[in-house]
DNA sequence: TCTGGGGTCCTAGGACCC
DNA sequence: TCTGGGGTCCTAGGACCC
């Protein structure tokens, strides 16, 4: 049977939390910022027109910021994460043929949905999501992926229509690849984009009638499915169960320049901390960390660094304790004096179920006792608003990242819960 | 003049996504 | 002075095996 997908997209979803919760913010222009302030992640539709571009750094648009009034807040991931998780609840009453795809976005299999309904069943589903969640979404129909994701770009652009568009078997289709520019297609970059306009290829009906092995040569397999998705021919199916992580990270740019060691471990030991948890919550371990630790490189008047450490666990651990000495110790021996450091992470590898860890003969930790108190400090965590944590994480936290323009955490902090 | 063939595993780098 | 964070896949090249 011949696929059909609907790619169901969050307008501007951080935008559309703080929205939720703050409604004197509609049809005014509103930005969130990403960790550290730094650049703009999500844009109201007003501040789009404004002409400030996604991910450009802040301080290069603080004059249109003053002149307009836009309203500006730094990201609160778990608002954001809390409110993606309403609103796939809410798709999945619909079908449970559905994959997340990002926080703001999910493919749904509609193949055995009647034709005549598609459109229908797109503005049901839209009304359903505003009306329930308050988080208005766009929707997409397609025989592919990808051409799913084109329609869906039309849909939240175009007045006419109104939110959803079915591109399937539609004679509106070529006109829509016409008007694609082909910088936006699913899987072109800058890179590509770059490539493909010096071969005279600048739609994406242009990229869909080239020639595939000249394509293929230049971006490889992945651009020759790419040309396939837009012919039709569908090369990503749905993935319900998504594959166990390979890799899981916590990395941060410092609120200040971090310029001792003792700074900087306590800065590892947190991250290595947060590493621990992400593990424990995926019921995985790792077998191998990452440690590294990098200068200002936007900076050309102070010396630059960059340096990494891998280090191998004897075994795989989720152990927080483990995890942050072994993390601290590898920040030590990349650690050099007399630098200026902007940015750390801990990178967790080799990640295997938890109940798939093989043992060490020269092991000698305790690893029940280990378990048990990583359950108890979890649980104490997920409870607790006065959480507990490693003394080597640090308290002060000199180095921690700038939120300055936090509002407040509406449904996931008791202290802040919105009043009525 | 002419230096095999076929495979695996690992890593680094480059590209992409949101 | 000021520039985010967290992922994926693919490819080329080197080391190694028989």
């Amino acid at each position: 049977m011949e696929t059909v997908f609907a790619l169901v997209d969050c307008n501007n979803f951080y935008v559309s939390c703080e929205r939720v919760f703050q409604p004197r913010l509609q049809n005014r222009p509103v930005i969130v910022l990403s960790n550290n302030d730094g650049c703009v992640v999500a844009r109201s539709n007003e501040a789009k027109a404004l002409g400030i571009g996604m991910g450009v750094p802040i301080f290069q648009v603080e004059s249109i910021l003053v002149q307009h009034q836009v309203e500006v807040y730094s990201s609160k991931y778990t608002l954001y994460g809390n409110m993606s998780r309403r609103v796939m609840e809410v798709l999945a009453d619909f079908t449970p043929r559905m994959e997340i795809y990002s926080i703001d976005e999910a493919f749904l299999d509609l193949s055995e949905l009647a034709a005549a309904n598609r459109t229908e069943y797109g503005q049901n589903l839209r009304k359903t999501v505003k009306q329930w969640t308050g988080i208005p979404v766009s929707v997409g129909m397609a025989r592919t992926k990808t051409l799913a994701k084109i329609a869906n770009h039309i849909a939240k652009k175009s007045p006419r229509a109104a939110g959803v568009l079915d591109l399937t078997d539609s004679p509106w289709l070529e006109e829509a690849l016409r008007q694609t520019d082909v910088k936006d297609v699913w899987g072109v970059g800058p890179a590509f984009a770059e490539f493909l306009k010096q071969a005279g290829i600048v739609t994406a009906l242009q990229l869909r009638d080239a020639e595939e092995t000249r394509i293929q040569k230049r971006m490889g397999v992945t651009g020759r499915r790419t040309m396939q998705e837009l012919r039709g021919i569908c090369c990503y199916s749905l993935e319900r169960q998504p594959p166990l992580q390979k890799a899981t990270a916590v990395t941060r740019s410092f609120g200040r320049p971090v310029t001792t060691l003792e700074h900087m471990q306590e800065a590892i030991a947190c991250f290595a901390g947060r590493v621990g948890e992400k593990l424990r919550r995926q019921k995985a371990a790792a077998g191998i960390l990452t440690v590294f630790l990098i200068t200002n490189l936007f900076r050309t008047d102070e010396p630059r660094y960059f340096n990494s450490k891998v280090i191998s666990l004897p075994t795989a651990s989720s152990d927080s304790g483990e995890l942050i000495s072994y993390a601290v110790k590898g920040a030590a021996a990349i650690f050099r004096q007399g630098l200026r450091y902007k940015k750390a992470g801990v990178i967790a590898g080799q990640i295997v179920p938890q109940e798939q860890v093989q043992g060490n003969l020269f092991d000698e930790a305790d690893r029940q006792r280990s378990k048990r108190l990583m359950e108890t400090l979890d649980r104490i965590n997920a409870k607790s608003s006065a959480p507990v944590w490693y003394a080597a994480e640090g308290i002060q936290r000199q180095w921690q990242t700038r939120f300055q323009k936090r509002s407040k955490r509406f449904t996931t902090s008791w202290d802040e819960l919105k009043e009525v």
